[in-house]
DNA sequence: GCCGTTTTCGGCCCGACTGTTTTCAGTCG
């Protein structure tokens, strides 16, 4: 069973109770257990299994009851007190608050008054003009549920990590050219690195907000405005995405740019923590009553604290806290380190370049490095070489890496497993490979069971070197194959395999969940785009960032060893 | 419902903006 099945009972349990106006903290506290049970690096029916309800209660926000419910869902196969709460409502009735402008009173009270209990029943309530005789609604809350509604049908909610990274620094270079932008930095779950964005934040130094936010309203990107005050604006931009920007003083800088980046949990964490000391944390900055003590930049934030300071990628609430209580806060993997790139296609294959193009275009970023790892036989649609086909290539491969100067390239292949756990290639043809990058690309739909021995097998063949894209997801296209990663890792660990955090926006798997696992059984990364174009090279950054919201180090990253080390390692 | 170097009971982060209100609830981040 994953970890997603509980989390998402926790996260509906908690929608439930809310809606009921149940104790917003018990809301609080299955939205926490929830949370808490994503980011588990371990499987948590494994955890049960081998410590008993006992070692589920000393996970951190999981006490007593939530315990007795994980234990039921593994035992039972069900919880029984979230199948009572989910009769009380329709099926689809959740969705509703999951719409811009509709909170969990709104919701209730379209139920109880109209009987509505589906996005498709509201919109057409509020397109009736039914909604604005309601108590507490009028003609601009209908109009907001609208497009709220509009929004939620057009975006799905999330966007690709590179898709929101451009889009915020299109803003940014836009916001810079004012004169009264003193500071602008992107926040949010951007600055964190997470793999999906909801929106994009911003953070302005400036003394006159007003300029600023009539700017902002007014960017090119922006279709609609949500909100605009003198410190906070909201708008929604062409492409759906909602982005804020909030200005504040100098003096709360640091204190501003915290809160804003978040995550919320994290947040609350420190809240908690500065509440004990007797002191209050807010966006302008750490206070003892009146009197501002920290809030100018974030080290100094983090400073009042006893805190070393924590890089926006780990704050997650993840333990990081503790880590910077005890000073060993990891010194995080950057992209300067990395000296070579393991996996992309050419036009041998699927690939839109040579391997001279490719091999150019990672010179010029300045690697020491690259391997040219087009696609096995069985890949039909990617045009995957034949045996022949393979041997040719090797020596082209080859060949231009003789006439070029400055960067090295290795002959690799990113070789089918197959169903059975075999690769698909002979011994003989691999040995012949400097590199040899295993992957799944077909017959997904395995059981968990023998999807983990098929991996497991081909990492345990001696001529494999590093597993690619473990999971096989594409976000918001297709979910991951069934596998048990803890068993991956081991085997990976058993057989000194590396494993791949593949830097494409839409993969990013591994996941910087299992990244931390990995580092913690000493098993090595290698983060790579798999570029099929030379552009797409450039995709390294997200990778990268993947990797730090691992907790990952340098030493941890086989790519960013040496030509010569690497290839020991290999 | 969770948690405790103040506590096993009584707390639980903090603030902005909007719309519908005559002082605030709801929503959001």
């Amino acid at each position: 069973m994953e970890n997603q099945e509980f989390a998402q009972i926790f996260w509906q349990i908690a929608d439930f109770l809310e809606l009921k106006n149940d104790n917003p903290f018990k809301v609080r506290a299955y939205r926490r257990a929830a949370q808490v049970i994503e980011s588990l690096s371990h499987n948590l029916a494994d955890v049960y299994q081998t410590g008993g309800i006992k070692a589920l209660e000393d996970i951190p926000g999981i006490g007593e009851h939530i315990a007795q419910k994980i234990e039921e869902k593994i035992k039972t196969g069900r919880v029984k007190a979230f199948n009572q709460l989910a009769k009380e409502f329709p099926r689809e009735f959740l969705d509703l608050i999951n719409i811009p402008g509709v909170g969990p009173k709104t919701a209730i009270l379209l139920y109880k008054k109209l009987k509505i209990d589906t996005i498709n029943k509201l919109e057409k309530a509020a397109k009736s003009g039914a909604l604005n005789d309601l108590p507490g609604m009028g003609v601009k809350k209908t109009e907001n549920i609208l497009r709220g509604i509009t929004l939620k049908k057009k975006s799905h909610g999330r966007f690709l990590l590179d898709d929101a990274t451009a889009h915020a620094e299109l803003i940014i270079e836009e916001l810079k050219k004012l004169k009264e932008v003193k500071k602008i930095l992107p926040c949010g779950s951007l600055r964190r690195g997470q793999e999906t964005i909801g929106d994009i934040d911003i953070l302005i130094v400036s003394d006159q907000p007003e300029t600023v936010m009539d700017h902002f309203a007014k960017l090119a990107a922006v279709q609609h405005v949500l909100a605009k005050g003198t410190t906070k604006s909201s708008v929604v931009l062409k492409n759906g995405m909602q982005a804020d920007l909030r200005v504040v003083e100098d003096k709360s800088f640091g204190s501003a740019a915290h809160y804003f980046t978040g995550s919320k949990d994290h947040n609350i964490a420190i809240r908690v923590m500065a509440q004990k000391r007797g002191l209050k944390v807010s966006e302008y900055g750490v206070f003892r009553g009146k009197t501002q003590l920290a809030g100018k930049t974030e080290e100094e934030f983090y400073k009042k604290f006893g805190l070393q300071y924590i890089p926006p990628e780990l704050r997650e609430n993840r333990g990081e806290l503790e880590a910077a209580k005890h000073h060993t806060i990891p010194e995080l993997v950057e992209l300067s380190d990395i000296k070579g790139d393991l996996h992309m296609h050419t036009t041998a294959s699927d690939g839109f370049n040579s391997i001279a193009e490719m091999a150019a275009a990672a010179k010029k970023l300045g690697y020491e490095y690259i391997a040219i790892t087009d696609h096995s036989q069985s890949t039909r649609v990617a045009h995957g070489l034949k045996s022949q086909e393979l041997l040719k290539h090797i020596k082209e491969i080859k060949a231009v890496a003789k006439k070029l100067t400055g960067i090295k390239i290795l002959a690799g292949s990113e070789v089918d497993i197959l169903p059975n756990g075999d690769i698909d290639y002979s011994d003989e043809l691999l040995a012949q490979l400097d590199i040899v990058l295993i992957s799944i690309h077909a017959n997904f739909k395995m059981p968990r069971r023998e999807m983990t021995q098929r991996i497991v097998k081909a990492l345990a063949n001696p001529h494999s070197n590093l597993l690619t894209h473990p999971t096989g997801r594409l976000i918001g296209e297709r979910e991951p194959y069934e596998v048990d990663m803890e068993e991956v890792l081991q085997a990976a660990k058993k057989y000194h395999k590396l494993i791949e955090v593949n830097a494409h926006p839409k993969r990013l798997d591994l996941t910087d969940v299992y990244c931390k696992r990995a580092k913690e059984l000493g098993v090595k990364i290698v983060i790579s785009t798999d570029a099929h174009a030379t552009d797409q090279l450039n995709l390294m950054r997200y990778g990268v960032t993947t990797a730090r919201r691992g907790w990952l180090e340098a030493r941890d990253v086989a790519n960013t060893l040496p030509l010569a080390k690497l290839q020991k390692l290999l």
